[in-house]
RNA sequence: UAAACAGGUCCCCUUAUCGCGCUGACAGUAUAUGUUAGUGAGGAAAGUCCGGACACCUUAGUGCAGCAUAGCGGGUAACGCCCGUCUCUUCCGCUUUAUGUGGAAGAAGGACAAGUGCAACAGAAAGCAAGUACAGGUAAUGCUGUAGUGAAAUCAGGUAAACUCUAUGCGGUGAAACGUCAUGUAUAUCAACGUUUGAGGACUGCACGUUCAAGUUGAAGGGUAGGCGGUUAGAACUUAUGGGUAACCUUAAGUCAAGAUAAAUGAUAAGGAGGUCUCUUUGAGGCCAUACAGAAUCCGGCUUAUGACCUGCUUUUUAA
RNA sequence: GGCCCCGUGGCGCAACUGAAUAGCGCAUCAGAUUUCGGCUCUGAGGGUUGGGGGUUUGAAUCCCUCCGGGGUCA
């Protein structure tokens, strides 16, 4: 159970993805990028993903779907942390922004630092509010 | 033998762990979820340069305009594609000095004997005209030949990927088409009745023409976001047979081969095959683990990008 | 998924009804002027007209094809 990452996980709506981009909070450890935002409707979902690499840095077809491949196997194996241990609903975005190719082993521990990041800062900003 | 050239195939394989889309079966109230089985990118999926299928739009009429094609014959659902052939051009060879003949490659290859335009430099002159040198000739004259200029010279001149003419073809919009369900509300949609003016809109750019449109009654709805259908069995592929120079076609048998939608087809590890480089042969080690590239309604072509392997009887070229 | 437009020195533009030296402004460089610099004046360099092919005697211009950039449609 812990590590699939099934159809429903998936962030498919237009004007969510659009609201994402417009409110949501960003967190980086470049070359990845994670923009976050909170759903306040009740979800059945704990957390909706999506990734994205800009046709800007590359051109390939293949290449950005390789690189759009390994953000999602590197958020599958690794998201377990983050289910297990927060509170509420999100809406994830990931944004790959370098412009070489990646190895796998370098989207992967970008990946553990931002999950990490995230874990320290969403509850900050809960005990502020 | 190698390369050019032509044709064909698609690329890593096995195991383990984890994972994704679709379909079937079973469990389940269930389109939730789980288990299990099957299946899952290309020759170009690309560029969008042509041609269709399919769908809808007031059946799309007439004239003008516009666009496309262009020897001849055949193939095809159709084409600007393919095949054959004629002619022309270029190159090579042979014979011979005047052409003939053989081979290869290429060609948007109708008409300048309808009209209009254009032609730098050179040249007397590129056409409402004018006329050099030499020779010949005449009653006389660019009247005739040669020279000279030039891509082209009173020759029915050159040029149409100049306007144009001829022949043939072309209604428009494209899966964001279109149908349907749910959501539910603005005068904007639909049906019936009515139809003076003809503003304005629509039907292809324009004109003609056609048609809609103020009102009443009834039904129903706009925007936004979304589900399902369209959506994959087809001008399909493979093999054999017969026809044809060939493209291709006839007949028979067999096969079923992705349907995603912020968009599935992946990640890691080990071993093996392979390629390449280095070292001393056996062998060892390093690197790569492949090129170009990712379906988005579907077909037929064209163009472009590309690595490896396999085949080639005969024919052509090059090197040994 | 479809449709449309544009590529000319470093930058911004001309020449797009074919004609041989592809022009203009800014910028660059050199000289003059000035004690030095600026302004000003004079001169010079810098272009495979995005690449390739075709038509033509001749192509920035006409045609085909590829590459790059931009816009637009629910």
């Amino acid at each position: 159970m812990s590590s699939k990452f099934p159809k429903k996980e998936k962030l498919k709506s237009e004007s969510l993805i659009r609201e994402i981009f417009k409110e949501g909070k960003s967190i980086s450890s470049y070359p990845l990028k994670l923009i976050y935002l909170e759903i306040k409707v009740p979800v059945k979902t704990k957390i909706q993903c999506g990734v994205t690499v800009p046709k800007r840095n590359f051109k390939s077809a293949v290449k950005r779907n390789r690189i759009k491949r390994l953000l999602r196997e590197s958020y599958r194996l690794n998201k377990e942390q983050i289910f297990n241990n927060i509170e509420g609903s999100f809406a994830f975005l990931f944004l790959y922004l370098g412009k070489e190719m990646p190895q796998y082993e370098e989207v992967e521990m970008n990946m553990r630092v931002i999950l990490q990041k995230f874990l320290k800062k969403v509850p900050d900003e809960k005990t502020i509010k």
